[in-house]
DNA sequence: AAAATCTACAACCGCACGAGA
DNA sequence: GTCTCGTGCGGTTGTAGATTT
């Protein structure tokens, strides 16, 4: 037996609300509380939905919501905290006083996933790209890994290009060189050796990252003692360590004890061992049963609880934290 | 100036859970 | 234990406005 639908469809109003039935809405739940979210249309004149009312009043309405631009204090909160639970933006949104879930959820996927992955860091691992690609090569007999460098560079190229001729970034070069009084033969000429040079940047980072048998020991890969990502990106300016108005905040994944900003980013994917958890947090969160659902405790594998008061949330110290995460 | 494309965000949908009968 | 109801959640879609061509 399927559930109920929870209203009839036919006679509701779906789509945008108006000024009318924000107000309406508002001004019954100020007298009659969030109750019974049925009854509450009915009750209001609203013909709409109890759960579109629920969504309206909690994602719109409420009172004590924010409805501005994401500072970039509240960015790197989400960065770091998604990075640790994943897609659960009502764990995320707990720490974040104002803002829901759902704006939560459409900040990163129209901003920050985007300026992580034009940082050069997958964000679903939190890893950079370059270390990915490494890892799979790890795995491939030679002449697959020339392959696969083959293609990534086909893709880095293609991405770069893009960005390098971005209007945006035309716009700026030009202003630039008109300041310093060049003309526009020179400007493209110049637009062309960025890229190219661009373009060696990357490939020689990639070829690093992929031969340099130190860099990735087999089964520890992200292991604090080894080379860090600072040494790579040092040796490829290309790869934006931070991106103009935007950090992947070094200095606060910063483990003091081997002072590699990345090696905790680097923590959260597969390849973290158990030795590398001091101090780093597990690779996947498992719950206890099955629920997923916020509230419930999370767990490492057999470890305790990592979210208390005393703990570190990575380099987040609690007091970041407003609501604990249990 | 108009069309095409992109971006940001509001809203919807279906699933799952907990509480209570 | 089972069922119903109310609610929470995350994924997806729709769309208005902005930007680019």
């Amino acid at each position: 037996m399927g559930r109920i639908p929870c209203c009839e469809k036919d006679n509701v109003k779906r789509g945008q609300w108006t000024p009318e039935e924000d107000n309406k809405l508002s001004s019954y739940i100020a007298q009659h509380g969030t109750r019974n979210w049925r009854l509450i249309p009915k009750n209001a004149g609203l013909q709409r939905c109890g759960k579109s009312c629920r969504l309206r009043w909690t994602n719109y309405l409420r009172p004590d919501l924010k409805h501005g631009q994401f500072s970039e204090a509240e960015e790197q909160t989400i960065v770091k905290l998604h990075s640790i639970v994943g897609n659960r933006w009502s764990i995320i949104a707990a720490q974040l006083p104002g803002r829901t879930d759902n704006d939560v959820k459409n900040h990163w996927n129209t901003k920050l996933k985007k300026k992580l992955s034009g940082m050069g860091i997958d964000p679903v691992t939190h890893k950079p790209f370059s270390h990915l690609m490494a890892e799979i090569a790890t795995t491939l007999e030679p002449p697959q890994v020339a392959h696969l460098a083959e293609a990534a560079l086909g893709c880095f190229k293609d991405e770069m290009l893009h960005l390098l001729t971005k209007r945006r970034i035309d716009f700026q070069l030009q202003q630039s060189n008109a300041s310093l009084g060049n003309n526009t033969a020179t400007h493209i000429n110049s637009k062309q050796e960025e890229q190219d040079e661009t373009i060696e940047k990357i490939k020689l980072g990639l070829s690093r990252a992929i031969q340099e048998p130190d860099m990735l020991p087999p089964n520890k890969l992200w292991d604090s003692s080894g080379p860090t990502f600072t040494n790579f990106a040092g040796t490829c300016s290309a790869f934006p360590y931070s991106v103009s108005g935007f950090q992947y905040e070094p200095s606060s994944f910063s483990n003091e004890r081997d002072g590699s900003p990345w090696n905790q980013s680097m923590c959260t994917g597969s390849t973290c061992t158990a030795g590398d958890r001091q101090g780093c947090l597990p690779d996947k969160l498992e719950e206890n049963g099955e629920d997923s659902r916020a509230g419930k405790e999370i767990t490492l594998r057999d470890e305790p609880i990592i979210f208390n008061s005393d703990s570190v949330l990575w380099d987040l110290p609690s007091d970041d934290l407003m609501h604990p995460i249990v």
